[in-house]
RNA sequence: GGCCGGAUGGCGGAAUUGGUAUACGCGUUCGACUUAAAAUCGAAUGGAGCAAUCCGUACGGGUUCAAGUCCCGUUCCGGCUACCA
């Protein structure tokens, strides 16, 4: 018998899935589907690390394990492109983007296949091949003629470094999410997807979805419903302040006003004596970064000098202006009830305000039922050069015009140097002859614009069904067939990209291009790798490990995808351990030496026990234990043998996890990859161990046979004319306890 | 500050959902094979104790015949969120 060499076994494999095509995908009538995927990566130039592995291996194990239960299953792969990374490469060394992205998607590619994934190689998706955007530039357009894609100035978040404006997510803790550098604020003219229109559905459909609870929860708290009221208030000088509120039973507690400091109108409610204060206030509100108003809680705030009625007391309380009323939220206004929210109590003592107990009253009395959400438009226009172009035109009068869907795609131009200028334009704005554009026999001007990346990942998973159709985004026969997604797994984007796909597949549902509303089924949300030191891996600690390094080190593909799926719950973040791969390592060479020494052996229990345990484990996504189940079977087919029928089990079982060597065992042993059923009845033994607890705890174990179990009473005279037993029992029992689904026994004396 | 997770041997982690705590792997120790080492195979391995036994799932209480699991309180660690009225 020849040793376990993975990677010659690997190489063969691999090279006979690629000839033979053997996981391209073909809907089939009548044949029940599953489509799984990963969220797709951004191929980075460093190549896949050890958090891909685990992330594609999750979707592989499902992948392989559905394929063996005789369902039809799509396993695509695809490539998120566009991006900052590329374009500053190519600021920095001239290199097109599209030059270094073929390279590092090829070099994404080969790595994948090494892993052995079961991907179906021709539908790979590339969100900056422009047969690819072309359609992304399409979805634009309908977004844009339903009015859910418009233009709005405002003040946005800007980021100095990149020179570009970022969404609200793309700001931590008031800094720039890829390159650190601190956020300011800038009135701009910018595009955005209407994604409030979809706020209530967005929300009420969460608890439908079969997804982490984790997940749900931050997409509820991003949202951010809440049902109040909007209540008018009449100040002195007849104008009318109109506040939100989720209280709105509480307006007798209410002894003041504040208002934004840019509330609209601010202006007309302060009076004349006051106005130097408050205008000073303003701006340097205005002034302060988003971190200092971050770090700095204190209340700070300043009188308007005038007044308003209370409808309710009917008493007179003073408005006031403060930073820590929000203009983009409610109305920009709020009555405060100090004696029953902490912020206004805060400030009610800061400033010496009146702070009166209040009696609740009828909700509707004194306003109008009112909701209001936390999310807002999402932000779209990018000033990059390296994204998808928005299909938009501007006629002379600035007006914007759409580009004709049969001039799609606008291709990104090349320009000679990729630098942005501070004027906030990308790069594309260098392309003179580019940005001429002729709609309708009018000259236009192209927009610079381009996409926020999100746009292109929000409908790629439907590409996947049709990825080389010409005619349309996807086709509406293959989407129905394969789609919605059965599986998507990821580590990321828990509510960015995740809500706007949700966001999309409503519209085009809406649109009727798509059957159904909701694009993910079921949601796995892996865990992060991290170093051996428990710390995140980094190239600056230099405690990265290199998945390739692993497999080429001589340990193969098989033994890095089941380590990973081994390391611990899938769910969780793991730290890397070397030694661990050295373990899962010696449980493949021991499955395979298995090979060579089969006996006539009947292990018919433990063949069914590991069957059952494997089966459901994995239906549970308890990888670990699906493996640490398999480890045990195999080191009782050392003890005592293994038969060839155990041999074929243990490799379909395998073969999720690690596919070359179980398939090279399957070759072996001539036999299919069928997924293997268990049966019931070889589960219960003849004998039974029954654990006889004293005062709850273990003192004996008694061999009964299993029909004695239905039977309490010769249970429990055993049990008792137990020698051990006895000794414990002398002086008397007071409560007997039997448990014949635990086959327990406990006595209390 | 708010919400959500965690805390189990020397280490990563199991535990049928209230019923034999520590499966599986790592590490360690011993043995077999070998001239030797590696590899491989086998055995042992929570702590204390000669023992019978006692103590053990972050800490303090509680419920129960029985608690890692349920309830109350505390500490520490991680994630998200951050003045959202």
């Amino acid at each position: 018998m020849d040793r376990y060499e993975p990677l010659k076994i690997e190489e063969k494999w691999q090279k006979i899935w690629e000839e033979t095509e053997a996981f391209s995908a073909k809907e089939i009538d009548g044949m029940p589907k599953m489509m799984l995927a990963e969220m797709f990566p951004y191929p980075s130039g460093a190549g896949l690390h050890v958090g891909h592995v685990r992330n594609f291996t999750i979707v592989d194990v499902l992948t392989r394990f559905y394929r063996q239960q005789g369902l039809n299953v799509l396993r695509p792969f695809g490539y998120d492109t566009f991006g900052l990374p590329a374009e500053n490469y190519a600021i920095k060394t001239g290199t097109a983007p599209q030059e270094i992205t073929k390279v590092n998607i090829d070099n994404f590619r080969k790595q994948a296949k090494k892993l052995g994934f079961a991907i179906d190689w021709s539908r790979e998706v590339n969100t900056s091949d422009p047969e690819y955007y072309k359609w992304t530039q399409w979805c634009f357009l309908q977004l844009y003629k339903k009015g859910l894609a418009y233009q709005k100035e405002s003040y946005q978040w800007w980021c100095p470094e990149d020179q570009t404006v970022l969404a609200n997510e793309q700001v931590e803790n008031g800094k720039c999410w890829r390159c650190g550098h601190e956020v300011e604020k800038k009135k701009m003219k910018q595009w955005f997807f209407k994604i409030t229109e979809y706020a209530d559905e967005l929300l009420d459909e969460i608890d439908n979805l079969e997804w982490p609870e984790k997940i749900k929860t931050m997409q509820k708290n991003w949202i951010g419903r809440s049902a109040g009221a909007e209540i008018d208030f009449k100040a002195d000088n007849g104008k009318n302040i109109t506040v939100f509120t989720t209280r709105p039973d509480t307006i007798k507690g209410a002894t003041f006003i504040v208002l934004a400091p840019e509330y609209q109108g601010l202006d007309f409610i302060v009076t004349d004596d006051c106005k130097d204060a408050v205008m000073k206030y303003k701006a340097d509100a205005l002034k302060k970064s988003e971190v200092e108003r971050q770090e700095n809680k204190e209340k700070t705030g300043v009188f308007t000098g005038s007044y308003a009625v209370n409808p309710a007391t009917k008493e007179k309380i003073p408005i006031w202006v403060a930073d820590y009323v929000l203009a983009g939220y409610g109305t920009g206004a709020i009555m405060a009830v100090p004696a029953m929210d902490d912020r206004d109590r805060e400030f009610a003592e800061k400033f010496d305000l009146p702070i009166v107990e209040t009696e609740l009253v009828d909700r509707d009395l004194y306003g109008t039922p009112k909701v209001t959400y936390k999310m807002r438009d999402w932000l779209i226009s990018r000033q990059r050069y390296w994204g998808c172009p928005i299909p938009i035109a501007y006629d002379k009068e600035g007006n914007p015009h759409p580009i004709p869907e049969d001039q799609l795609p606008v291709i990104i131009p090349e320009v000679e140097d990729y630098q942005p200028d501070n004027s906030g334009r990308s790069a594309l704005a260098k392309a003179k002859d580019w940005l001429k554009v002729t709609i309708d026999g009018e000259e236009m001007t192209r927009e610079t614009d381009t996409l926020d990346g999100y746009a292109c990942s929000s409908w790629y998973l439907w590409r996947y069904a049709s990825p080389h159709d010409n005619k349309a985004a996807w086709d509406s026969e293959a989407i129905k067939y394969w789609e919605p997604v059965d599986y998507y797994v990821g580590a990321d984007h828990a509510v960015a990209h995740l809500l706007y796909i949700r966001f999309w597949c409503k519209f085009f549902a809406d649109q009727g291009y798509l059957p159904f509303r909701e694009p993910i089924k079921r949601l796995l949300y892996n865990g992060y790798i991290n170093a051996p030191d428990g710390k995140k891996m980094s190239k600056s600690k230099g405690n990265v490990i290199d998945p390739l390094d692993v497999i080429n080190d001589g340990y193969g593909a098989d033994t890095l995808r089941t380590y990973e799926m081994f390391i611990g719950p899938y769910d969780m973040d793991a730290a890397w351990d070397p030694r661990s791969v050295g373990g899962v390592y010696r449980f493949l060479n021991r499955c395979y030496n298995l090979l060579g020494d089969i006996k006539e052996v009947d292990n018919i229990i433990i063949r069914n026990k590991t069957i059952k345990k494997v089966t459901e484990d994995i239906h549970k996504y308890n990888f670990n234990t699906a493996v640490a189940a398999l480890m045990e079977y195999v080191n009782e087919l050392y003890k005592v043998g293994a038969s060839s029928e155990d041999l074929v089990t243990l490799a379909k079982l395998l073969k999720p996890f690690a596919p070359h060597l179980a398939s090279e065992m399957l070759e072996k042993l001539d036999a299919d990859d069928e997924w293997p059923k268990w049966d019931e009845k070889y589960l219960v033994s003849d004998t039974v161990t029954v654990v006889v607890q004293i005062n709850g705890k273990l003192r004996a174990k008694l061999e009964v046979s299993a029909d004695d179990l239905e039977d309490e009473k010769k249970i429990m005279d055993m049990v008792l004319s137990d020698r051990k037993v006895q000794k414990y029992t002398e002086d008397g029992i007071k409560k007997q306890i039997f448990v014949k689904k635990a086959k327990l026994v406990n006595l209390v004396v």
